[in-house]
DNA sequence: TGTATTTGACCGGG
DNA sequence: CCCGGTCAAATACA
């Protein structure tokens, strides 16, 4: 963490890392060629290993783009964000001059309009329980509070607006939009904007815990994966499963969107039964996957950071609630830049295509992850 | 009564 | 000017 913290913007050793880590992936390859891996995953590896160049490359030529700015739209946990105009926090928390609310609510409109396109942004996508249809908050462990719903253009269904319950008391400005998809109603697309400044507290005891009951009884019964609540009793080793299979899912089809060009939603399906959990215990499985995968290379870079300009070039398979928590100390990465966060898991195994995978973890790798050294 | 959702209006960017 | 995103009043709900 310090490691990142100290590299306020670009650092040339993160990209020797992140070329390192794209080296050792190939060796990942390699190894998964030797075995059971399916074709298509070791594709996708590859073209994992490509987008890995690529954001290399993209890294330097951002670091030329991004000389210019300062600081990133928001701070880290440890410092609190320097309440900028459009925190909620600073409208509820300073004494805004009352007689120039407008000219304030003007200024502040801009600011946000101007911040917001610089928050970090990735998104997911959910698989509902075919037959369950209900648009869902998709609970993803974070509590958030439905603002608007609009139609949008050449879409069927309308796309949601929902930001954190906290914006006000804690000047959270983690915001979501959830849009159903058009091709496959059960699936959602989730873009998440910002990170959860809110968060990792509450809710992660809650998520680790509870993670069933974090959802709501709709949203729960929502989710392909009923065996969350039928086995319980598996439900950790399930869930790592899951974040495997979510990232072998994931890599599969962003790489189909590699090949596409340029989709950045278009992603595989993704669950949330792992999704909340992400905050929780289950998310050193996930990280860990994230570590397989990635290995030294999570460790060194924030997905967010992996994502320097756009979508493009993510594919990486990301926790929402994870994602703030690796936004949170990464943000010197992400903030400057745009980016689009491909994150999708895989409700249940039934509903992955891919899911047997030759994406294994290691048990050593896995205790070999420390979140702790992490942060 | 407090909180969450709905929904039409407003605003800014492209 | 259109469209996406947000606001905020009205409404629903517990």
């Amino acid at each position: 963490m310090a490691k990142y913290s100290s590299a306020a913007s670009w650092d040339p050793n993160l990209l020797v890392e992140l070329l390192i880590n794209g080296e050792e992936q190939v060796k990942k390859l390699e190894a998964n060629l030797g075995e059971q891996a399916s074709p298509e995953f070791c594709r996708t590896l590859a073209q994992n290993i490509e987008s890995t160049f690529k954001k290399a490359i993209k890294m330097v030529k951002l670091r030329d783009q991004d000389a210019g700015h300062v600081l990133p739209p928001f701070c880290s946990n440890n410092t609190t964000p320097s309440l900028s105009p459009e925190s909620p926090l600073s409208a509820n928390a300073s004494p805004r001059s009352e007689t120039s609310d407008r000219v304030f609510k003007d200024q502040e409109r801009r600011e946000i309009s101007k911040k917001r396109k610089t928050l970090p942004k990735w998104s997911n996508q959910v698989r509902v329980n075919p037959g369950a249809g209900i648009e869902a908050p998709l609970d993803d462990g974070h509590s958030w509070r439905k603002y608007g719903q609009k139609d949008i253009l050449g879409a069927k269904h309308p796309r949601g607006y929902y930001r954190c319950t906290h914006r006000n008391a804690r000047g959270c400005l983690a915001t979501k939009q959830v849009q159903r998809s058009d091709s496959d109603p059960t699936i959602f697309d989730v873009v998440y904007r910002g990170e959860h400044t809110c968060s990792c507290e509450k809710p992660l005891g809650a998520v680790a815990h509870a993670p069933a009951s974090q959802q709501t009884g709709t949203q729960q019964s929502q989710y392909v994966a009923g065996e969350h609540q039928k086995q319980q009793q598996q439900q950790q080793q399930q869930q790592e499963n899951q974040l495997l299979l979510n990232f072998q899912t994931n890599l599969k089809v962003k790489t189909e969107g590699l090949d596409m060009g340029k989709h950045e939603h278009d992603v595989s399906s993704f669950s949330f039964p792992s999704t909340p959990i992400g905050c929780s215990q289950p998310r050193h499985s996930f990280f860990a996957n994230q570590a397989n995968l990635d290995n030294h290379f999570m460790d060194s870079f924030s997905p967010t950071f992996l994502s320097p300009t756009t979508s493009e070039s993510n594919y990486f398979s990301v926790s929402p609630c994870r994602m703030s928590n690796l936004s949170t100390g990464f943000n010197h990465h992400t903030a400057e830049s745009e980016f689009t966060e491909i994150i999708s898991s895989v409700t249940s195994a039934a509903n992955s295509p891919v899911v047997d995978m030759g994406f294994i973890l290691d048990a050593g790798e896995f205790d070999a992850f420390d979140p702790s050294n992490f942060f």
